[in-house]
DNA sequence: GCAAGAAATGCAATATTATAACATTGTAAA
DNA sequence: TTTACAATGTTATAATATTGCATTTCTTGC
């Protein structure tokens, strides 16, 4: 029983709460500062299991009145969220998810809804394997990847 | 004997002159038209195994003095190439390669050196079946994947 | 507690990538 | 050859991201 997964029904007021506690944890760990700031750029990027933008998130924070944050504001706070892998970029979208694993070293897989844009982070080892092991038989060595999926969530299929 | 990889010495004038040749066979085939625009971008993305970012593209057409194109222009011609299956588009750069395999369906990965940015195009079988099934296993359907590698290639760790 | 240094944030400007909207030109078929 | 459509030119602007520097906040050693 782990916990549900974006695609089923579930309170996700925990999803927020577990992400932010998770991650006071680590940076406590690691001596990092988990600013207001950067809590309030967490929280937006958990507000959902849909990936959200740079832009979006600069709306939100000033639509709350929390000032008038410029670009590089959130852009820090994301970069220093990426580097203690409490978020991801997903490239393909210019946008950023909250990452489901934070703490353990994994490479992830995104399946992103072309209908909800809900989006699954999976760290499949089959994946992982099958593209060391190719990359491997081409002589090359795997620093980091982005694999991002995109396709129909088993909702939307239902859904026809 | 397959034609040589990118990571291995080759005469380059005939990746290009292949490319040119395969792209002009396809766009007859489907009736599209292979402008002199269309081609004059398409060999700037063959130029080498790097990817090309779109202005890069427009500062070499402006130099050779063909006009002083705009972005649309070559924007507009990308767009066609990827529509043709000619190139690919490399979201993690935004840039640009050319497609090893045209006219062949085919979903492929990427493989970006650090180092030189030599990238390579692989169509594994075994990492398509392993994102299809781990997929699926989710209840998720692959419409599309962007599966994009850094690390090192061979004569990048040969030249520690 | 307090000063010094470092880290974080604020702020203005600008870089980079990409698209929208509309005019013009070129091509091909009736 | 006229008509229709595809391609390209042109201008402006949207969307995303970064640089550089000023200011504030936090922490640490005294």
């Amino acid at each position: 029983m782990g916990a549900p997964t974006a695609y089923e029904k579930h309170d996700h007021r925990r999803c927020i709460k577990d992400a932010l506690q998770a991650a006071r944890q680590i940076c406590k760990a690691s001596g990092a500062r988990l600013t207001s700031l950067r809590e309030q750029v967490l929280m937006k990027v958990w507000q959902s299991h849909k990936p959200l933008g740079a832009y979006a998130i600069l709306e939100q924070l000033a639509a709350e009145g929390q000032g008038h944050p410029a670009p590089p504001t959130v852009y820090r706070a994301l970069d220093f969220l990426q580097e203690h892998g409490l978020v991801h970029r997903l490239s393909s979208l210019n946008a950023y998810i909250g990452c489901d694993l934070p703490g353990e070293p994994h490479d992830s897989q995104f399946l992103i809804c072309r209908h909800c844009q809900t989006t699954v982070e999976m760290a499949a080892e089959p994946v992982s394997q099958a593209l060391t092991s190719c990359a491997a038989a081409r002589g090359f060595t795997i620093h980091q990847s982005s694999v991002e999926i995109v396709g129909s969530c088993p909702n939307c299929q239902a859904a026809v």
